[in-house]
DNA sequence: CGAAAAATGATTAATTATGATTGAATATGG
DNA sequence: CCATATTCAATCATAATTAATCATTTTTCG
């Protein structure tokens, strides 16, 4: 038996089962545990599986322990109201619009429902960018820092490019809503690339469920009349008076 | 039997079953062990096949049988040159370093190897940011149309990127190496991008495998001189006069 | 035909992969 | 926190594979 084919035996036994103990794979393949292991080692190196102590899993294996929230990760929360949110959004894209695309899961979750391939997209998430030429759109991405936790480029420069631009409609995520401090996010620098997207846009909306109202996180990137909110289902009747809500609740 | 038509079996056989040892091509074609290795290589520098230690595999063998995890990442035809090659260049980043990291499969390969996380790395591939963050570097992007087929970011806002930066390493991808033509890439965009990010390089690399001597395609986007070559097997020793070679080949 | 060139097969030294062993590192269960 | 049990990485000896060499055969071409 090649080497090769042993170690595609071995990536297709993890992929099948998620994973796999280095004794585990001694049994089903015919070597010896050393040579496993250095094959796990020489797998691992070229991003075909997760080595880990004891044997190896899947690249999609997701580890319930995590405590960091990747966005990969934070996809499966609040899914049901945030599909509903994002496939309205996605509604909203005409022909001719110029569309920035904040990071975030939520606006993540929207490109899977977009379908006007006329417009132009413009993004700050490493993997919106991605998802968005994947299904055939015309992206640019926005230049900078990479901030590793969400994968979303921010920083000076990040904000000097937005300058440049003048989109259309604007489509943002966000941590809290409230009244008076408006929208808010944990990260300055986040912010600052949010406020500059949302400066140099006709249409601003943002994408929050019913969780994110009343929450104030450290920083505001826009007051409350700056954007338009789509949500599921609005807590207090006062905001209405503030600014514009669509409200996509199933009833 | 004519040594083309024995060639030709060996291709389709190993076309047919995936891989081969040279044992079975000797039990299958009437031929000596040493001359099945003398057609294995000659097939391997002509691209038929990829030789590995104890037979070969067909050429896409590897991205037949991995169930392909992630989308877009299905292009990693990881040959074992691609990987000592990819591996030679990671281990030239030192900790001062501020390098730029080309789009293109052989630098992303190069991204499994990196273990220098004291480097800034700046990048205009869409996979090569994530990647570099996921593994934990200090990792920007370049801004710009993102370019559907290679989720390479390119265009003229990119190149107006790349001038405000100055690298002390860069490592680029390409498509064919002749003397005269230089090196070349078939999109005159990104041409445009890898001539900038040279431009803006102390010292830049170039990987490519052997597959690439002697190519020629439309656009030139450096001299033969101004980067050096990391291969595995150079094919004609004139190159050794015009640029600096590292060759990386096991034997 | 016959010499030169090319291809082939056998042999061998060197390279590479493998398997076993061992001290060090890591996890587990109090 | 500790003690114990696994697992790991490094090392080495062995087995397998290879590239290099050379003698022999086949092909080429004047």
């Amino acid at each position: 038996m090649l080497s090769e084919e042993r170690r595609n035996a071995i990536v297709s036994y993890i992929d099948k089962n998620g994973t796999a103990t280095v004794q585990d794979l001694v049994d089903v393949i015919d070597a010896s545990a050393a040579t496993i292991r250095r094959d796990l080692l020489m797998l691992h190196n070229e991003n075909r599986i997760v080595k880990v102590f004891g044997g190896a899993t899947s690249l999609d294996y997701k580890e319930m322990s995590s405590a960091e929230p990747s966005v990969g990760d934070k996809m499966t929360l609040n899914t049901r109201e945030k599909e509903l949110i994002a496939e309205y959004a996605a509604s909203l894209i005409s022909d001719d619009d110029f569309v920035y695309i904040d990071s975030g899961t939520t606006t993540l979750c929207m490109i899977n429902y977009i379908t006007n391939s006329k417009a132009v997209y413009v993004t700050n998430g490493i993997v919106h960018a991605k998802r968005l030429i994947e299904r055939g759109y015309s992206t640019m991405i926005i230049g900078g820092k990479v901030k590793p936790t969400t994968e979303a480029v921010i920083g000076s420069r990040s904000v000097e490019e937005l300058a440049r631009f003048n989109f259309t409609k604007s489509f943002m995520g966000t941590n809290g809503i409230t009244e008076r401090a408006g929208f808010t996010t944990p990260d300055e620098e986040e912010a600052l690339v949010k406020s500059e997207a949302i400066k140099h846009t006709l249409q601003s909306y943002v994408l929050a469920d019913h969780s994110k109202f009343g929450v104030v996180t450290p920083v505001t990137f826009a007051n409350i009349w700056d954007c338009c909110i789509i949500t599921d289902t609005v807590p207090d009747k006062n905001y209405a008076d503030l600014t514009m809500i669509k409200s996509v609740s199933q009833q």
